[in-house]
DNA sequence: TCCCATAGACTGAATGTTCAGTCAAGGAAT
DNA sequence: ATTCCTTGACTGAACATTCAGTCTATGGGA
């Protein structure tokens, strides 16, 4: 049982690392200090680190809170729709949304992924998602061959395929294009996949 | 012209960019410190100011020379190829081979796309280089198709879908294949391009 | 049900270190 | 003679973390 101090200990975590996140935010990687979130909270510093131990810790745990709001938000709706191409639709519409890449500040995911290219906790982290969401993928694809909305192809090879794509339109729209070009990319983008996937 | 002292201050800058690189290596976004760059060179710190105003300045300068690594590295060399069909297989091969993504170190590559998305001067620096790469796709498919090695269709699409793979591409064996995986990875992302194109 | 020992939330001051940047002066190249 | 590279001492602010100690809610024993 979650007894009431364990859930007010978890509340203040959420607490704290949203103020994290935001402080991310407003000063960047560089800028992101213990001093500035307690601040923020009107907490002393050392209070964080009575709940994180140290700023990589503190650190580490933001990047898993970050990340579940994808996989909450996204991951297990998706998972959840029955019909393999109503499914296929659904993620497709979902991966090539400037929405979906909205979800968090683009500079914080970015600085997130920067990390898990330094921290093999973080990475860990990161790989998870990635491949929770290819085997989503790989599985909905395969359905829709089974049921013979697709036309018979190398599932793994495509579900990479549709993976690289989404990452590089997240990448591409954060790093270039802006307003009405995300949107009118994402729409290609989608288009030329589902020619890909012969749909 | 030149003079010897003009040159000594461009090599010298380039000296310290070059040691800046090599502490962000090492000690990532949030650990790199003028301190540290002027200790790796043997200098006072003093020194950079002097050569650079400020750190943020260095900051730009540095992602400007690396960016440099790949126009001079990749992109003239690219552009000097006459036959457009040949131009058009080296720009693949090159932009799906891990070793074209592996110029940079993966991680100070991202601390400078990170440091795009929140300084306006960078972020230009990045769309640079982003537009160039994608007109000399768009200029290249587009004298293919004129000689008749591509079937017609819409070259700026194309370009840009095949930009948005080759990110996507970057990003993903940046994050998490590794060894055999990235050439495995790349071979499949270019075979696939090249039948998208037609080839 | 009451009581008490304890665990953990929380504070605030203090630690030493590092930070980016300033400044005045020396010294070498032009 | 002048320009400017270079030095090293220096500043004040900010940094993460430590520590000693207060307060309070909680769970176990009577």
């Amino acid at each position: 049982m979650a007894t009431a101090r364990a859930q007010h200990t978890a509340a203040r975590r959420q607490e704290m690392l949203a103020a994290y996140y935001d402080v991310l935010v407003d000063e960047g990687l560089q800028g992101a200090s213990l001093a500035k979130v307690a601040r923020r909270l009107g907490v002393p510093p050392s209070l964080l680190i009575h709940y994180f131990g140290t700023k990589e810790q503190m650190t580490v745990e933001l990047v898993d809170f970050l990340l579940d709001k994808y996989r909450r938000g996204y991951g297990d709706r998706l998972a959840a729709i029955d019909d393999p191409l109503e499914r296929l639709t659904a993620v497709l519409d979902t991966l090539f949304d400037p929405e979906y890449h909205q979800l968090l500040d683009d500079s914080v995911f970015y600085a997130c992924f920067y990390l898990s290219l330094r921290n093999p906790t973080v990475r860990a982290q990161f790989a998870t998602l990635h491949y929770a969401s290819l085997e989503l993928l790989e599985t909905t694809l395969r359905e829709c061959m089974a049921a013979g909305h697709l036309p018979p192809d190398d599932v793994h090879e495509l579900a990479q395929l549709i993976e690289t794509l989404e990452e590089g339109y997240a990448l591409v729209i954060g790093g270039v294009a802006d307003g009405d070009d995300r949107q009118a990319l994402g729409a290609m983008v989608k288009r030329r996949a589902r020619g890909l996937l012969g749909l």
